[in-house]
DNA sequence: AATAGAGTCAACCGCATTACA
DNA sequence: TTGTAATGCGGTTGACTCTAT
């Protein structure tokens, strides 16, 4: 079944609203109130789509629309709030007077998840645990968990361990991801390729690395596996890690780095 | 000064939910 | 109770701006 479109896009004008267009729907929303969306355009004299009218007044024209930069306390806020909520825009927005649900989105896709991203302690994202730190990272999405993995100080015998469907099983529960179609859709971006190049070990992430960074990237209580063919041909990328990120902050932004620098991240 | 790439943000799209006849 | 229209919402796109080379 097709669904039938809100309005003929042949007929309605796209793209940025001039000065006039929003002169014609202030004055309009002003007289009769918010509302009746569908049938505005046709009213005021727009030649606007109807869903355009209402989101153009809710993010741009509505009085007491807050513009400009983010304050640290607000984006505080919406790192709290966003712990709390998840991606609810809607939600987050009631609790920043002034600020609407598409700029706060903005601001988290465009600067907060990266600043999370450089200073995990920092912003307290990572788990607080002594138990091997397992990150799933993808594109636009890191899922951080705390799985019992047992370690061992042979990384032979220890990639065996990986091997096993068990310990696959365990994570997506702890991920709370059961099948693996799930977590395809959600990863099938990351670049699986780039990570495989570290295999069994990232002491030295890669020999490009090296060369474009002076600094040291020794990190000898990582350790990075090739969990599951099957798994890699789902493009997804698994490391594990047990340094503690409160004993070594430099951690989080080496992976950081390493990752941003192999195009795994966006 | 020109260009490419990255960052930003307004606007669009389509699905989900709600309202109402 | 059901079907349809209206509205709300989150994800995504693309144009514009900024910055580095």
């Amino acid at each position: 079944m097709v669904r039938k479109p809100c309005c003929n896009k042949a007929e309605v004008r796209r793209g940025a609203w001039a000065i006039e267009e929003d002169m014609l729907l202030t004055e309009y929303v002003g007289k009769h109130g918010e509302g009746k969306w569908r049938a505005l355009p046709v009213n005021a004299g727009l030649r606007r789509c109807g869903k355009s009218c209402r989101l153009r007044w809710f993010n741009y024209l509505r009085p007491g629309i807050k513009r400009g930069n983010v304050s640290v306390e607000e984006e505080d806020l919406i790192i709290e709030l966003h712990k709390k909520f998840g991606s609810k825009w809607s939600q987050i927005a009631e609790h920043l007077p002034g600020r609407t649900d598409n700029e706060i989105k903005n601001h988290w896709n465009t600067t907060i998840k990266r600043k999370l991203l450089m200073d995990g302690t920092k912003f307290n994202i990572w788990p607080k645990c002594k138990k091997p730190r397992v990150t799933v990272m993808a594109e636009s999405n890191i899922i951080n968990t705390c799985t019992e993995i047992p370690l061992s100080d042979d990384p032979k015998s220890e990639k065996e361990n990986y091997n096993h469907e068990d310990i696959w099983a365990t994570l997506l529960q702890d991920l709370g991801l059961e099948p693996k179609d799930q977590m395809q859709n959600l990863l099938d971006t990351v670049n699986g390729d780039e990570m495989r190049r570290g295999e069994t070990s990232l002491s030295t992430p890669s020999a490009e690395w090296e060369g474009k960074n002076s600094s040291s990237t020794t990190d000898s209580d990582s350790f990075f596996y090739d969990i599951d063919e099957e798994i890699w041909d789902l493009d997804i990328g698994i490391s594990t890690f047990n340094s503690e990120p409160e004993d070594d902050p430099e951690d989080n932004l080496e992976w950081f780095n390493w990752f941003n620098f192999n195009g795994v991240l966006k």
